[in-house]
DNA sequence: GCTCTTTACTTGAAACTTCAAGCATTCTGT
DNA sequence: ACAGAATGCTTGAAGTTTCAAGTAAAGAGC
C-alpha cells in the first residue's frame, strides 16, 4: 500500500454531474466498510463476508432455504451460491438435502455447529458495523436509511423495466 | 435467477440494531448499481468497472500515474493493478514506462486510442448513473452526498487508528 | 401419457482478486 | 561510501466470482 493521501474522488472535475460524485462516494464508503468487515471475518474466523451472508440468511430460516432463495438474497449468482454452500458444507456449518416435493430443488440448513459459529461471528460483526457507522448521529442514520430506501425502490423498478 | 420477491433485508429481525439495517441497505444499493454498471460496460464495450476505474483515473492525469497512485485511487491491491494494467496494455489502451527519476517506479498513461475508448464509455456510464440515481431529487442527492461525506471521513479516521 | 417448455441447480472454464514472497532500487545513518 | 532498512512493483499460487452450457425434474397443452 502506498500514497495514503489519494482518494477515488480526487479524479472528479468540477463540472462533472453531481450524480457521478454521489455514486463515487457511495461506492467508496461501501467498499471501505465491506473490506474492513471481510478482513476482520477472515482474520478472526477464517470466514468471509460472502459466507457470513449465506449463514445470516439461513439463521433466519429454521426450515432452511432453497439454493435459489439464497442466491436471490445474497445478490450473487446461482453458481456462486453452489460454490459457497459446498464450502460451508465441507466445513460442517451447513447441510444439503433434496427437497421433498421437488426433486430438482436443494434445501440448505444450518447445522447446530453452524448456528453457534454464526452467533459468534454475528456478535463481532454487529459491533464492528456500529463502530464504523457511528460517525453519523442516530437522526442522520435514519435520514440516510430513508434516502437509500427510495434509491432501492427506484432501482427495483428500473430492473424490471 | 429466481424468487424475485426476496431481498437481503428480509432477514433482519425487528430488534436488530439500526446500524445493521443501514449497512445492509447501503450494501444492497451499492451492489445493485455496481452490478448494473459492470454488466453494461461488459455488454457494450467488453470492459469492466475495474478497468473503467483505472482509465478514469488516467484520463485525469495527462502526465500519467504510478502504479501505486493507481492502486490507492481504486481501493484495490497493488497486485491487482499490475494485472489490470497489463490487460489494458495488451488491449492497447494504456502504455507503461519506467519513471525517469526512480527506476523502481512504473508510470502508466493513456494512449490516444485509450482516451477515445474511455470517452465513449464515460458518456454511457454517466447516463446510466444519472438514470439509476434519479429516484432522488437534487436536494436529496445533496443531502446524501453530505451524509456520506461524514461517513467517509469517519472511516478514514478509524482506518489510521 | 407424451412432447415442449420452464425451472432448479451444477459444472467447468475463464475472469478477476487477493495474498505472500521476491526482486530491484532508493534512502538512511554512519 | 556502505550496510541495512524501506519503497515500488511484479510474480505465482490460491481463493473467489461470473458466465455459458449442461442435466435433471416438473409443469402445460394436447
Amino acid at each position: 500500500m502506498t500514497a495514503p493521501a489519494l482518494d477515488p474522488e480526487t479524479r472528479l472535475h468540477g463540472d462533472d454531474h453531481e450524480a457521478l460524485r454521489l455514486w463515487l462516494r457511495l461506492f467508496t464508503c461501501t467498499t471501505m466498510v465491506e473490506r474492513t468487515i471481510d478482513q476482520v471475518l477472515k482474520r478472526d474466523f477464517g470466514s468471509s463476508l460472502a459466507r457470513f451472508d449465506v449463514l445470516a440468511q439461513l439463521d433466519r430460516a429454521p426450515d432452511g432455504l432453497r439454493m435459489g432463495e439464497l442466491s436471490a438474497g445474497t445478490l450473487t449468482t446461482n453458481g456462486n451460491v453452489t460454490w459457497l454452500v459446498a464450502a460451508l458444507e465441507a466445513e460442517g456449518h451447513v447441510k444439503r438435502r433434496t427437497a421433498p416435493r421437488d426433486r430438482r430443488a436443494t434445501i440448505v440448513r444450518l447445522t447446530a455447529a453452524g448456528r453457534r459459529h454464526f452467533a459468534t461471528m454475528a456478535r463481532e460483526h454487529e459491533a464492528l458495523i456500529i463502530g464504523l457507522l457511528d460517525g453519523l448521529s442516530a437522526t442522520e442514520r435514519r435520514t440516510m436509511h430513508a434516502l437509500l430506501g427510495t434509491v432501492k425502490q427506484h432501482l427495483r423498478l428500473e430492473r424490471t423495466a
